[in-house]
Order: C-alpha cells, then sequence, then structure tokens
DNA sequence: TAGATTGTTAATCGATTAACAATC
DNA sequence: TAGATTGTTAATCGATTAACAATC
C-alpha cells in the first residue's frame, strides 16, 4: 500500500467547497441528520453530478439514498480545506479593509487566527483595533520567525504591497493572502493567492452592461 | 451591416481584465505609451496568448510589434465591463466590511458610487460612515425607485442577506453584490454576484496544507 | 419492492494553448 | 531587413456533464 499524496484540485472545486460548508453547517445547526448532493446543488443552482464530483475529492462517503451525514461532510471538508488546524496569522495594514478583516470573527471557523497587526504608517502603530495593539513594521520578521507564522495578510495599498510580500518571505511566511490591487512577484514555492473586490465587481458591472444595453 | 450583439464572455477572462487595467493605470501615470501583451502576461505569470484572447473581447486594437496604445486599452477595457458610466449603488449593512467599502475612495474608479447606506439595527440608524448617514432600511425601496439604483451591495449577516436582497428586488435593483455567506435565491432576470472571501480563503489554506504536508 | 442517491467510467463542452501568416 | 508582436484558425487540455450500475 502506498502512502496516498496530497491530492491537487481544481481551484473552482476548492472555491465551491466552502459553500456547501456554509449550508451543512445551517444544517446541523437545524438539527438536519443527512443531506444529499441534490439538495446541496439546489441551493446554488448547481448540478447535482458537480457536487458529487466536489464532494469525492475530500474522501466523505455517502450512502446510497441517504446521501451524506452532515456531521462528518463538514469533518472531511473542513480538513480537506486545512480549516481543522487553525493557523496564526500577521495581518499587515490597518486601514479599513484590514479594520474589517480583524473584525469578523467567524475566520477561526475556518482555519484563520489572526495574531498580530502592522503597520507602516508611525500614526497607527500603537492604536488599537478590535482589541489588537498595531505594531510597527520592523517587528513583523522577528515576530513572525519566532512565531512561525504561517500565513500573512496583505491589507496595503498597491504602493506598498511588494515591499510589505517581500518582507513576509523573508520572515518565513509562507502563504500570503493579498488584497492589494498590484501584480506581486513571489519566489517558487511560496504561495499567492489574491482576493481583489475589483475581479468581481468586473462580471458584475459586465453583466449588467449587456442587461442594461439590451433592453 | 448587423448592430453587434452584446458579447458574452467568461467569467475566467472578465477576471482577468482588471488585472491589466490596474497594471495599464499604472504604466500610465508612469508615462509609459505602449504595452503588449507579453509584457503584461509577465507581470502575472500568464502566458502572452491568454493575454491577446482577453484583450480580444474588449475589441481593442493592436499594432504589431508595438503592442497596444496604453490609453485606447485603458478606455477598451472600460467600456467593455461598463465602468466607463458610473453607476449609482445602495449599500446595506453598516458593519466592518461594509464601512470598508464605503472607505474605499477607488470604486468610482471602476465605475461604482455608493450614494446610500442602510441599515436594519435602530442604533445605527442615524450615525455616520464616512460622511454618509446610515438610513433605516424602511426608507431603501422608496429611495432606490425614486433615484433608480440599479446595483445592491450586501453586507449583511448570513441571517439577514436573503430579505436584504428580496426588499432590494422589490425596489427595482437589477444587480445584487453579495458579500454575504449565504445561498441566495433571485428571481430570473437579476444579476447577482457573490464577493466570499472565504472562496478565496479555501484555496490558500489548501495549498498550504498540502505544503506542510509534502515536508 | 421501487426509487432516489451514490460512485465511477465515458462523453462533451469550453477555456487555454499552439501554430502561423500578416505586419510594422 | 529582421524580429517582435498582433490577429486568427486549429489543437489540446481540463472541467463539467452524461450515463449507468450498485445500493440502501
Amino acid at each position: 500500500m502506498t502512502t496516498s499524496a496530497p491530492v491537487v484540485v481544481s481551484r473552482s472545486t476548492l472555491k465551491r467547497l466552502p459553500l456547501y460548508l456554509h449550508v451543512l453547517e445551517d444544517l446541523q445547526r437545524q438539527g438536519r441528520e443527512y443531506a444529499s448532493c441534490t439538495m446541496l446543488a439546489g441551493k446554488f443552482d448547481f448540478a447535482p453530478i458537480l457536487v458529487r464530483k466536489d464532494l469525492e475529492v475530500t474522501g466523505a462517503k455517502g450512502t446510497a439514498k441517504i446521501g451524506f451525514k452532515v456531521v462528518d461532510l463538514i469533518r472531511d471538508i473542513k480538513e480537506f480545506l486545512g480549516w481543522h488546524n487553525v493557523q496564526d496569522a500577521f495581518l499587515v495594514g490597518a486601514g479599513n479593509l484590514g479594520k474589517a478583516l480583524l473584525g469578523y470573527k467567524d475566520f477561526e471557523l475556518y482555519g484563520l487566527n489572526i495574531v498580530a497587526v502592522f503597520d507602516a504608517d508611525p500614526r497607527k502603530v500603537g492604536t488599537r483595533v478590535f482589541n489588537k495593539e498595531v505594531l510597527p513594521m520592523g517587528r513583523m520578521p522577528g515576530l513572525a520567525k519566532r512565531m512561525h507564522i504561517n500565513i500573512g495578510i496583505v491589507t496595503v495599498s498597491a504602493d506598498g504591497a511588494q515591499a510589505v510580500v517581500d518582507a513576509m518571505v523573508i520572515s518565513g511566511i509562507r502563504a500570503i493572502w493579498n488584497f492589494a490591487p498590484a501584480p506581486l512577484s513571489i519566489p517558487d514555492g511560496i504561495i499567492l493567492e489574491n482576493a481583489r473586490l475589483t475581479q468581481s465587481l468586473a462580471v458584475l458591472s459586465n453583466n449588467l452592461k449587456r442587461t442594461l444595453q439590451s433592453e
């Protein structure tokens, strides 16, 4: 028997898994014991077979005619995403978006725990955001190394983003969640995930434009 | 000659267009006159042909050997996305994320102008966020109709999201930008675009998990 | 049992990539 | 001119969908 290598899965599938998870957690609160792909698919107007394929990658096992046990499926999805072990993260950029992320209480459910905030602006350093003191950028690398931080969140402006990312890489941070609208260069082996609001807005705007035009 | 029907373009392409736009605006500030697909591709580690195909949909015309004129390309992308005409929008949910969006100054560059904020919580009503007064939910439908608002932004919790969306639809809003982690049902013809942070986080988390496991 | 659903293999569809002529 | 780049048609690749046996 071979040790199973970590399975590489498409971005599309990975992005749908949290959708199912949200619904399943809701069902769990309602006391439902089982959930079928057909039902999950209905919530999102997906094809049931798509959901079945997505869940397949998590290794979850269902029961014919009945579906998947909600608790087990939640556990399997979380484990597959790496959300069963909460990872400590640093956030750089105590602006509006940074504050919003710091105020988001549910990240722990999604495997993320923001343990410290940094900002290059001396006027922000020392202030408190959601009970966390904003620390000077200079302290980031030392603390990250000492605390073995793997995840860095970038909520600075486009101008400052590359410098922040460089500092994060030097600090041993392995995965960067970037909210700055700038193309970032990173060394091989570092994970970069961009969360850009304008991408989502572009899809909406173009759809709306076409709708309005065709009237 | 036939009137050209609005072109339907893949989500993938639509989501890459703002990436190019950011870079082009940066190049414009630096005074660069021309940009090639090869160069744009290099910024994102995309294949040059991918960029060429993406730009094709906008109708932008380049010059062999030289590339695309930066000003023209910016104009064509913006026009294609519908960002040349700024749309007024309503935002519902004056929580942390709502505040962050209200504080984001660049939306006007991306065709979006948030003109009013609403919240169901009477304690928030009447407070000011970035110089905008938070209005009671009850006033939303009337104002939306009167002002012919097309875009609604949902930054409430998952619980309240469906009710907000229903109210928006009744109010004549055509396109909904949803940040709540809940599956929403909407009538045909209404545009729904979900901007869920956890989707992006899921990709990052899974990648990190695999990296850490394979060590 | 009958029928809904899972699990799995095969087919389809669409997005990305390749190839190459045209061109400045 | 030579070579980089555009524009366009064709090939490939991967994600989604279809089909269907197994099953509770």
